[in-house]
DNA sequence: GTGAAAGCGCTAACAC
DNA sequence: GTGTTAGCGCTTTCAC
């Protein structure tokens, strides 16, 4: 590979005059220019970005670590924010942690964080403590549903509030039984599954209903073929149920396909609601309703954030709530 | 942040001696190891990585270049590059090129390549001969489904053995009329969509079945969305169809959609296969037949040629056409 | 406008 | 075992 060194002999003027052209900085006359470029074109010169790296301190990159790219709600995320970091001309790079607390350890490893200009860091495995231990002069942003270390800025979506929304809605269309497919009886939980319970909780309070616990699924790790065996296995259990609140619509999938196993239809007989708004859920037949979570205005929030620490604010930590809003289709009556 | 200086000023050693300590190399003391170990716990040393590359001219790190990770296909596909690389002890990060020929020549810009040890590069709008015009002495397997130089290693499903397979199943389980949904009528189509195509053709010139071009439905850009309205419209202008070959499985879920649209059951009216077996595709109701184009193959065996090229390897370029097979569920008889 | 010098943090090569 | 030297390719600073 040619250097600037190589350029700079080859057009017969100094590195810095190569570097000044190459740069586009100004004060170059334009017969040098085209000297230079000439040479850059001859030669196939291509900047070093590694050395630029080093020598400038910053890398133009910014990473998105998410657990995994094939958890659709993931993807769609990381899309999202190449989609919104596309106009500021920097560039994205994604890191998958493999959705495990040591996976996050390594791909976060100080070393490799320290490479780019700032890192939006989708926390799933991590505990508070160990996430309150990452180098803080590092412009950070975290992601997730769960509480986070006040020091750091923060992006959750109205967790409970779509949830309470979705059960809310299921209650209106005259569900009286409603399951939570991936939730907790456990009123400590803190994390996804505890907000998301809290939100289905509430809506029932707020309408006057008794919260039942038989109607509470317990969360699956393989989504979707799990939650269709736990509902299937809940029906044949003979739970009456009419409604479903299912914490992600990769669940919610689960279910479709577990309460039309069992015979059931959906929605005259159970309707069911998910919450992340994937892509695929509005080509489901019937087209599923879910709480969509707005991932365009978590990824512009959350640039919003790294662009603010990347300038050097040093401002309090902001922790933002996103709204969430529900999308009715064809699995509500 | 302190360098390999300030530990080696702590510790009274030399720089090449802490150096020698962090990266675990021989010949160093016991004593001096733990007082290096401990200077470097005390003032928090992490190693710059961006000094590490310049110096010793690998990042250790291995980029795949995908469309966009909101498609399911190449989601799923980095997923599982990450989980062939996790024993590497290698380093995966995920590019998005936005799915457009700019998108991959900006992303691709040679200058960013050279900052990893080899890409993976998963080509869907750039053409042969830009491809062609990458530098050669990067490590650097293709995927995609075209033809690509001959001078680089490319990995390509069994696109016409898919579709075939496909098709043939279709006519085996008793379908007469088999639309392509996302197929072209241009013979000359080397692509994705020509291939698959061409496999749908096969399978019925091998049946002895006439092929009938009013069942090519052309391929649709927002894939599930404008698929449905494809199928629904031409159900709706009378077209006689009773399977369905999807040139994708989100092209199938479209498909799935737009039929029901029209009352017709699946697959007692029209039976459908799809290409890619995405992981909600078991999940939908009935559960999609499909070819699976065997990801982890593809992985593997680009895997495998990247580590030949990265250890220095000059052998004759290898383009690999992977193994497909089909999975039977639900929407065939 | 252009260039010389210094050095980002690290490691390869070799001397002791 | 440990230290010294040199330099990866670039940009910052400052002199001219």
């Amino acid at each position: 590979m040619p250097t600037l060194k190589d350029v700079a002999r080859a057009s017969g003027v100094s590195v810095m005059t190569v570097s000044n052209v190459v740069n586009g900085r100004p004060r170059v006359s334009e017969a040098t220019r085209r000297r230079v470029l000439a040479a850059v074109d001859e030669l196939g010169y291509q900047v070093n970005l590694t050395a630029r790296s080093l020598r400038a301190g910053r890398s133009g990159t910014i990473a998105l670590s998410i657990p995994r790219a094939d958890h659709p709600y993931f993807g769609e995320l990381a899309a999202a924010a190449a989609d919104a970091m596309r106009p500021s001309g920097r560039h994205l790079v994604v890191e998958q942690t493999g959705a495990s607390r040591e996976g996050e350890l390594s791909a976060l490893s100080q070393a490799r964080l320290q490479m780019y200009d700032g890192v939006l860091l989708s926390v799933v495995g991590l505990q508070d403590a160990e996430v309150a231990r990452l180098q803080s002069d590092l412009p950070l942003v975290l992601l997730g549903e769960k509480p986070m270390p006040t020091r750091l800025d923060h992006v959750i979506l109205g967790n409970v509030e779509g949830a309470r929304l979705a059960t809310a809605y299921l209650i209106e269309r005259g569900a009286r039984r409603i399951a939570i497919a991936g939730g907790t009886v456990d009123p400590t939980d803190q994390g996804m599954v505890g907000m998301r319970t809290a939100g289905w909780r509430a809506a029932h309070v707020a309408a006057g209903l008794a919260v039942d616990d038989r109607l509470v699924l317990p969360p699956a790790h393989f989504e979707m073929a799990e939650s269709r065996e736990r509902v299937r296995a809940a029906v044949a259990g003979g739970l009456q149920l009419d409604g479903v609140f299912a914490v992600t619509d990769q669940v919610a999938i689960g279910v479709m396909a577990g309460l039309r196993d069992c015979g059931l239809r959906i929605p005259e007989d159970v309707q069911v609601v998910g919450f992340d708004d994937l892509a695929v859920s509005a080509h489901l037949w019937p087209g599923l309703t879910t709480v969509d979570p707005r991932k365009d205005l978590v990824v512009t929030e959350a640039l919003r954030l790294l662009e603010r620490r990347m300038s050097g604010v040093e401002a309090e930590a902001e922790h933002q709530v996103m709204p969430v809003r529900l999308k009715v289709r064809g699995t509500t009556l």
